[in-house]
RNA sequence: GCCUCCAUAGCUCAGUUGGUUAGAGCGGCGGACUGUUAAUCCGUAGGUCCAAGGUUCAAGUCCUUGUGGAGGCGCCA
């Protein structure tokens, strides 16, 4: 049987009378007459309704959980009440068994940390078909988004030569044979026999790479995976994650806060427009997973009502100094309920303290700008001042820093003293300076963490669970 | 990398101050029923109590180490 309809489609109802062809998973079959059929087009199932006397029992034996079928017959309106349409089944074919002592998903509830172990099955879950088909939304949008606003999309390098982006830990790319590399007169590993002639690595952004694009093409985007081979164990970090760093030119600061609101109410917006039905199934599954919490580590607000709640409100803008100075009059800081107090201006954020600000004090999201310069990356415009630069964190409730930004330091002179004083190797990076010496102009840009922003919409509170296979310490799986 | 907690049936869990034969629900298997909605009802099988070592007359339970997992912190997106 070829498959001509999706779940999704039929479900609508304006094929009813119709035969139709539909070719799915089973979830459940019931009562040797009623199977629940899915193809991952909608988190909704579609009925089949067989007559068991048409089939022989061990036919109908092979109808299990996980059970690959196709079926012809007739959408009709449904005489039960969970559902409006069904179908009547004429033909069902059986593409694939599933041995039921073996398939490991069952028609109840399982642990987020059970179904990571079975990443390759989860999509066939409510849950991930939710959570991907929301990823794949967002995705879509967020491509939309910068296409309307005639952005360029540009791929930069996966495998780049530079170590100087400033970023993190890297993973090493290389074709020497690690248990008997070629040394040099000095004893020292020689990277001239290796496949580039240079030691190289996995790419940790695309940020230098978009700034030289955004000198040519005004407004340009990246969307890609990025690496980081830092030792991070947490539940917002991965060693593999995709990244948007948009940049543009002829901007400042605020363009780029702007530019970055502005995207994230508009993919909110697309995924509330479009996937509704997942949105409303991951907020139930939120509300059931936080029955299991203590009260005030509960959201204040249902999934969906964030969501608007995010899209309706400006995000709070305050500087660095702003915040300190909310933070040092602050009842926790006062108290010292801080694990690390905060003294004076100058001091880290750590993110007791960015949550402070979001969940307690301001009770939205926060865009924190102008941050001590002595904390920051080396091609950020410095200020006037002397002492700040035109960096700009936006930090969503829930999962911290989802965006880390800034104008970028546009005068050569500047640009070359700060590189020089922070250790970046200027020789090397000559091609970044030369857009500092032919027609430079004032830039910004940003970095959103997809996967952060999955987590967001989602409500997955661990963000190996918004990406299909996670790559994180002690784990490459799949 | 650091701190805290957890590990019992395929899954989700219970298991008392250490006490002799380790339980439940779901799932599986066998049967009944046949407009069900994680169907229901009856019956049944299923265990290296994470691993190694130790304490004890006696360890699922206490101790040590290791492994795996979760949460938090740091690094960041």
């Amino acid at each position: 049987m070829t498959n001509t309809n999706s779940i999704k489609e039929l479900l609508t109802g304006n094929k009813k009378g119709e035969t139709v062809n539909i070719n799915g998973w089973v979830r459940t079959f019931r009562n040797n007459q009623f199977i629940a059929l899915n193809d991952g087009s909608t988190i909704n199932n579609l009925q089949i309704v067989i007559d068991f006397n048409d089939y022989e029992d061990s036919f109908l034996k092979r109808i299990n959980p996980g059970t690959a079928i196709g079926v012809e017959g007739e959408l009709v309106e449904s005489l039960g009440k969970g559902q409006t349409v069904e179908i009547k089944a004429n033909k069902v074919e059986i593409y694939g068994d599933s041995d039921p002592e073996k398939y490991p998903l069952q028609p109840k509830r399982h642990s987020l940390e059970f179904l990571r172990e079975i990443a390759h099955l989860r999509f066939r879950t409510n849950t991930f078909g939710a959570v991907f088909r929301v990823r794949n939304s967002l995705s879509f949008a967020i491509h939309k988004f910068f296409n309307e606003r005639d952005f360029v999309y540009m791929h930069t390098p996966i495998i780049t030569g530079s170590d100087a982006e400033g970023a993190g830990e890297m993973f090493k790319v290389t074709t020497l044979d690690l248990e008997n590399p070629p040394k040099n007169e000095e004893g020292h590993i020689d990277y001239k026999q290796d496949f580039f002639e240079k030691p190289t690595n996995l790419t940790v952004s695309g940020q230098l790479e978009a700034e030289l694009g955004a000198m040519a093409f005004s407004k340009v985007y990246t969307f890609g995976p990025t690496f980081r081979a830092e030792n991070s164990n947490t539940s917002r970090h991965l060693a593999e994650f995709w990244m948007i760093e948009p940049e543009i030119a002829f901007a400042d600061i605020n363009d780029d806060m702007d530019l970055a609101e502005e995207l994230l109410k508009y993919v909110i917006n697309y995924v509330l427009e479009n996937n509704i039905e997942d949105l409303r199934f991951l907020e139930q599954r939120l509300i059931q997973e936080e029955k299991q919490k203590p009260q005030n580590e509960r959201s204040d607000m249902p999934l969906i009502e964030k969501l608007k709640f995010v899209l309706e409100n400006d995000f709070e803008r305050l500087t660095y100094t702003e915040a300190i100075e909310i933070l040092l009059r602050s009842k926790p800081n006062k108290k010292k309920k801080f694990k690390y107090v905060i003294e004076k201006w100058g001091a880290d954020l750590q993110s007791e303290h960015e949550r402070y600000l979001v969940e307690k004090h301001f009770k939205k999201p926060v865009i924190l700008t102008d941050y001590p310069k002595d904390i920051k990356a080396f091609y950020m415009k410095v200020n006037d001042d002397n002492n700040t630069v035109r960096a700009m964190d936006i930090l969503f409730p829930g999962i911290g820093e989802i965006v880390g930004g800034s104008q970028r330091e546009e005068r050569y002179d500047v640009l070359l003293e700060r590189m020089n004083k922070m250790g970046v190797p200027a020789d090397e990076m000559q091609w970044y300076l030369d857009t500092r010496r032919f027609g430079s102009a004032e830039h910004a840009g940003f970095g959103l963490g997809f996967e952060r922003l999955v987590q967001f919409v989602t409500g997955m509170g661990n963000i190996r669970d918004v990406i299909a296979f996670p790559r994180y310490p002690g784990n490459a799986r799949f």
